[in-house]
DNA sequence: ATCAATGCAAATAATTTGCAAAAAG
DNA sequence: CTTTTTGCAAATTATTTGCATTGAT
């Protein structure tokens, strides 16, 4: 994530955190600043890790305690992959509405963004009584593109 | 769920316990016959309970492996509603490409189906070199046309 | 000062698993 | 008969929580 992305996806928590009245703490910094500091998912282990490595005295109960945080200012979202643990998506700062699609054989996942599909899904939301909080598509697919360079690491792709 | 519908369920659930060489026990039937006995979505628990008003004999932990298998049959879904436990969606079986979208507030769900919303995303992920196997969209909305008839057991609608 | 936030370690709860007995094919 | 499936109870594991202490405002 550029430089001034993370500096305004901090400081729109830190207004967060300011509206409910909540303090700004070392360990809360740390954290942040290590989900804004890249632009994959991740894990609450691995944010430990990122956070400790900036903070050491960051604890794991404090992660846990700041993700419900980050994903109720709205600028994390919880992801669900079908596995055991849940990860976390920074980029919804940035970029509100994308979309997911996961390789099934390599996992791979590549994001992006449609005004299509956003406007079908306001249309037909509205058709059936609802108006649009939010979405989320995910798109279980195989990369058969990437079959010649080799780079999926199982079968198919 | 129509009688003839529960039955191709079941049918297919079968040929695909036949094509991996599994037994059809009696526990299983029990568990199908819930599964495929309602068109709500159901937990893991609810789903015992259910089979146990059938065969008294089905216990959790046989739930707890049936499940998988029906999720691998592609006849239910698993579902992440952000709960603690999972949902299972037993319209897969006659509904392969539907949809959801959930109110925020009375957490009611409608299921809807999209070919236009279909076509989108066979057409983006195709630009994208991935080709499409399945997929999940989750709307969170607000269900104010049900406001002025009280539906809704929370605020807004 | 006051009250929120922290680390620690223990608790929780959904799901998984080892094993000996029962049932399917 | 052989191999899968079962129920039971114990194990697992991500996440949550109580509490005494620390730190932000």
């Amino acid at each position: 994530m550029p430089v001034d992305e993370i500096q305004v996806a901090k400081q729109k928590f830190m207004a967060f955190l300011a509206r409910k009245s909540l303090r700004i703490t070392a360990q809360r910094q740390a954290i942040v600043d290590s989900v804004f500091g890249t632009d994959q998912h991740f894990t609450a282990e691995q944010l430990l890790e990122w956070s400790r490595a900036r903070d050491g005295s960051v604890s794991r109960a404090t992660v846990y305690r700041t993700l419900p945080l980050l994903t109720e200012s709205g600028l994390v979202r919880e992801m669900d992959f079908g596995k055991d643990h849940k990860y976390y998506d920074p980029n919804y700062a940035h970029h509100p509405n994308h979309n997911h699609i996961i390789c099934q054989d390599c996992e791979r996942i590549v994001e992006f963004e449609s005004d299509k599909i956003d406007k079908l899904e306001n249309e037909i939301s509205r058709k059936l009584g609802f108006s649009v909080t939010s979405q989320r598509l995910q798109i279980t697919a195989s990369c058969e593109a990437l079959k010649k360079s080799g780079a999926c690491k199982n079968r198919r792709c």
